[in-house]
DNA sequence: CTGAAAGCGCTTACAG
DNA sequence: CTGAAAGCGCTTACAG
């Protein structure tokens, strides 16, 4: 036996004085292999605690088995429960995932890229982070032909799939429940422009003011491009001090609506009867706050499910099919924050 | 130039009609090669886009460059900083890092262990789950030569090294911090005692009362085994109706501690005047609470790195070293859940 | 029922 | 300065 490192199948081929293609054969249960010398082998297997080597069998099979993952930052409620349905989704069908976080900054992305092209991935799923616009370095894995599919943030125009939320229609629902509440004059605190996702949610935001009759007032809309609560809080201090009316805060994460919230408390105005408050992508966090925070919550464990499945469908198709974009559906969920009936 | 797939040197020195060899000691600016064809191959490899082949690498090599991590649960904001310290130690010498979930289920934690090695990782950093009290899987990473090193929960007798917060201090710090508070019956709401972790912060906390000529009652320790906010309020809840006194409770983590909270708030009962809490692990929404949780801080990113960095010197020595143990500290921290002072 | 050979992509000791 | 060969661990078409 080995003094150290993993027992081979060369190492059992020899200490049975067979082959190699024998033991493979017989690890495998291939059919025309005697009973005795697959007993044998199994045997000698199991006493040796013989794992089949993965990377000679990528090399051999042109395929890793793995799927690769860039995602922002895995510290937030939201991202962790995508990867969690990713990495059961993947599982499940007997694939690794392997994860490279970009820290929301494109260089860094691009290193994630070509780490996991090294690797061979399989396919890669990608949630862009919040400084991408130039897309060059995804438009390679595209031309390499390897499988990509995006999620959470919608990439548009690179014959990729995409797996997101309906990022128009829960800010439309959000604003539309502070409309409800008869709020008058409804600050966005957006997301950064360059995404997609923080777009749709102005527009969300605007048709629902439209909608009503109310008017849309660019000094309302402020972005907020780090999505930090000292960034929103600091933003709410401006507007509050400048004295124009606010009674109702949509921001587009609940970090910004609770740095909301903090600047609310310090100017002494009060939640929800005086501005009513909601963020967007629910976390656990959100109702232990005080007043608990009403928010847009997001299927974060489906979209990575969704998007597993997506990305293994398209590894198991020899032709490239067309892309799609699934939605799934956001959902408004009421707490003291915005909600005055109760209050 | 292939019409998909990744560029291999194969295809390289097929289009120069040069050989394998020459193109492989040319991109790695060997010494020993023409100029002209240096130029054309890296030429060559720019337009293609060329990425070695990882797998190939590993093979050829005996070495992934990949660490490999098992960690009971990334939802957690402890453990996602503690990944983020591995990650970037282990990026900073150009190695990768395959992460698996246990879910503090014990046979989960040998999938991953199995998968890890299958995949051949350098080495394997790990967090046992909640359930791990037989170490066979982990023994026979051991045996198989393989670098282990444990982190946040102490693994004994294994001959491998050990990365920690000293418990026994942190939660000797955080009773005699409610002593000081005035608190004559502190409830300890334990974590589960087949984990050293847990043993370890009874010991403290029986520690501190003893030195503080204190009695340490039985009916005064109350394993939580899950650590969630419900089952802490469950217990909590029971503890108060029995009628027994109670001015004081030390969580074995944040969440027990929120749901202590939510079960003085039923029972009318005011935090920190009648009833002084603190918890342990603290993370960004301690703070968000009402009121805001004291908690022993544990510096997540510190165990991260120190773990990579003593992963990364065990693989580049040749001769097994002995094991060590390396202890960081904690650190309590007061806010308004136990402050009386100012409250 | 079993074995020898080729090949996945790469590197490097050995020749020339 | 360049190439042919062997080998990392595995599988499988081809012989026997």
């Amino acid at each position: 036996m080995k003094k150290s490192g993993q027992v081979t199948i060369k190492d059992i081929a020899k200490e049975l004085n067979i082959s190699c293609s024998t033991v493979s054969r017989a690890l495998k249960d291939f059919p025309g292999i005697s009973p005795a010398t697959k007993k044998a082998v199994i045997e000698l297997a199991d006493k040796y605690n013989y794992r089949p080597n993965a990377i000679a069998l990528s090399l051999r099979n042109q395929k890793t088995n793995i799927i690769g993952v860039v995602i922002p930052e895995t510290v937030h409620f939201f991202f962790s429960t995508v990867i969690s349905g990713i990495e059961d989704a993947a599982m499940k069908e007997g694939y690794n995932v392997m994860i490279c976080q970009s820290n929301e900054n494109y260089d860094r992305e691009g290193d994630c890229i070509d780490a996991l092209m090294s690797a061979r991935v399989d396919g890669v799923l990608v949630c862009i982070s919040r400084e991408t616009s130039d897309l060059a370095h995804l438009q390679k894995v595209v031309n390499d032909g390897t499988p990509m599919v995006f999620f959470d943030r919608l990439v548009e125009g690179m014959n990729a799939s995409s797996v997101i939320v309906d990022d128009y229609q829960g800010a439309y629902d959000a604003v539309e429940h502070l409309i409800h509440q008869n709020c008058k004059n409804i600050v966005h605190l957006s997301g950064p422009e360059n995404l997609i996702i923080g777009r749709k949610r102005i527009e969300g935001y605007s048709s629902a003011l439209e909608d009503n009759n109310m008017p849309i007032r660019p000094e309302y809309i402020v972005e907020c491009r780090n999505g930090t609560q000292e960034e929103a809080e600091a933003a709410m201090d401006k507007l509050i001090a400048s004295g124009m009316p606010i009674d109702g805060v949509f921001a587009s994460n609940d970090m910004a609506a609770i740095g909301a919230l903090m600047a609310a408390r310090k100017a002494g105005i009060k939640v929800p009867e005086d501005m009513a408050i909601i963020g967007y992508s629910d976390w656990q966090f959100s109702r232990m706050v005080e007043p608990a925070l009403s928010s847009v919550s997001q299927p974060g464990y489906e979209i990575g499910k969704e998007a597993a499945n997506l990305m293994l469908q398209e590894i198991n198709q020899k032709e490239k099919q067309k892309s799609q974009i699934k939605i799934l559906d956001t959902e408004v969920i009421v707490r003291a924050s915005s909600n005055r009936n109760s209050a």
